[in-house]
DNA sequence: TTGTAAGCGTTATCAT
DNA sequence: ATGATAACGCTTACAA
């Protein structure tokens, strides 16, 4: 277990100035550095992050946080921001004071140089938008989105296996016809829950139907009235908890019970689902520590440690309440 | 940026209770327990993990990596191992080395109590497997598999993304017949191949076209001699390295020439592939950072940081050599 | 250009 | 039951 002490003994200089030459911080006379890099070698010396981590622990870093426009819009007309990515932003903030770091939240469409990470919240991640961050050559981190191709460090919840076992719920109680209402499929969050439905769905034998619910028209009410023309199928399982309940809102005007007429499940567990009536079946996102992983994931990026990018997808957990059989 | 030491101060008692409190690790009176818990709620006071970490450099842990038997039969035969784990493992060892914690390597196949944490490497890890070792109550890393289902920490590489690139190399330069020789599927990293060539191929509208190689009989000359039977495909997707320079041996037999007559991708990148002629068109897997991560992400466990099990995937990366056009 | 030494936030040993 | 203090491995003023 070599530490920076042996290499200094063994290169016969301080450990400062090993220091100095494994993070090239400051000039060393190129005789010594060979001296240094030799001892590193013939010890298989490797620098211990957490201890490189609390050395720096007072250095002031300053990171952003990156919210789209349509967040914005949305934040207005109801709360699936505070009870979704709130939770999230709150627990990065708490994890900045922890760390003495400085966070700022900015607009995701506007760009701004000088910080020394990003997290870029949300499904409205562009490839173009990214290509805005990418330019300053400073680590990013994607919350709640991956886009496909791109060698960014991502954090999400594991949407497909959630969505796969809560549809195999329903199709264990013997239910065939089973809605799938999803959110735009750009965001990859969407899109894989709609996955893990068409693959439960599939795999049993059964068709799969879907409506896709655009919630900045918020025309709910208008799918609604398409699928019960036809049918009212035995259960709706929906992209997020937000549409579930504006589902359950709809489903009441029409007179509709749940879950005897029809069963429904959501998405993301948010606080309200737990508190509507009837309580809301759904699968929870593990929302806190969804952002004290990008938080970590972001300071070890920024202290260029495990700097191979990757993908880290959170085990999410079904939650059977009242609004299913 | 609350420490021990504020809190230490605010409860007016020493930051010695204070990680006794913290840690239960000792008797503490439920008076004085009180005001550091409220001390610590009053500042959000949480522990940092570079700083325990540190202290707790000098702790001996043990762990153990587990390998199956399978892999010890093939690897006699070969040197699959040694080219793909044997990195992997090295880094693991290696990273022990640093932090000063002791490995054994054991059988799969045959759960041994008594490790502070344990890595079960490969797919050839069962559910049934995977519960032998979860009663021992101690952190379990599945490293280079994921099941389905089993919320456990597991590491891979973005097996769908790699080969869905690589297929789309091939159909960009204008191929339609593509075949996928694949390993068993029951291993997540074959599957997610198999789903990435898939997806490839169907959304190009090309014709997915599928052969299983079974590694233990080693079976490769029969599988190509029936796809050579009907008509020579322009290009052959291999699970694997190995899998694909056996592929390349035997179509050598035939006088068939790579990448003229057929062009030839594997996966993984180990050290061979650059080597052997033609040189190797492959999906490079960065198999050190994985072991890497493996290693680091059981030592968070192990002091009982950030418990909510993840998935990781590492990203890979396209590498175009001899054997395809 | 290099060395000395203080300091980062915890844990653990040893007193009391 | 509690406190004082050394120690963990590294970075970074400040000195030389």
């Amino acid at each position: 277990m070599a530490t920076i002490n042996d290499v200094a003994r063994l290169a016969g200089v301080s450990k400062a100035t090993v220091s100095r030459v494994i993070n090239n911080s400051a000039k060393v006379n190129e005789e010594t550095r060979a001296k240094v890099l030799y001892a590193i070698e013939k010890l298989g010396f490797r620098p211990q992050f957490s201890a490189k981590a609390l050395a720096h622990s007072k250095k002031q870093f300053r990171i952003a946080i990156s919210l789209s426009k349509r967040m914005e819009l949305i934040k207005d007309s109801n709360d699936e921001i505070g009870q979704f990515y709130g939770i999230i932003l709150k627990e990065i903030k708490g994890m900045a004071t922890i760390y003495g770091i400085n966070v700022k939240e900015i607009l995701l469409e506007s760009p701004e140089k000088g910080y020394d990470g990003y997290i870029l919240i949300g499904g409205d991640v562009t490839k173009e938008i990214l290509n805005n961050y990418k330019i300053f050559k400073k680590p990013i981190i994607l919350l709640d989105h991956y886009i496909l191709g791109e060698k960014i460090d991502s954090i999400s919840p594991d949407s497909f296996t959630g969505a796969f076992y809560a549809v195999n719920y329903l199709i264990k109680k013997g239910m065939k016809h089973i809605v799938h209402i999803h959110g735009p499929l750009n965001s990859y969050g969407f899109k894989s829950r709609y996955n893990g439905y068409t693959e439960a769905m599939i795999s049993a034998g059964l068709t799969p139907v879907y409506y896709e619910y655009d919630d900045i028209n918020n025309n709910i009410d208008i799918v609604l009235k398409k699928i019960i023309e036809t049918e009212i199928p035995e259960a709706i399982f929906a992209s997020n908890d937000m549409t579930a309940i504006r589902i359950m809102d709809e489903l009441k005007k029409y007179n509709i019970k749940i879950p005897d007429d029809i069963s429904i499940i959501g998405f993301d567990d948010i606080p309200r689902a737990k508190k509507y009536k009837p309580s809301l079946t759904t699968v929870k996102v593990f929302k806190q520590e969804m952002g004290n992983m990008a938080f970590k994931r972001l300071y070890e990026l920024m202290l260029n440690e495990n700097t191979h990018p990757v993908r880290i997808s959170l085990y999410t957990e079904f939650v059977k309440r009242k609004s299913t059989r």
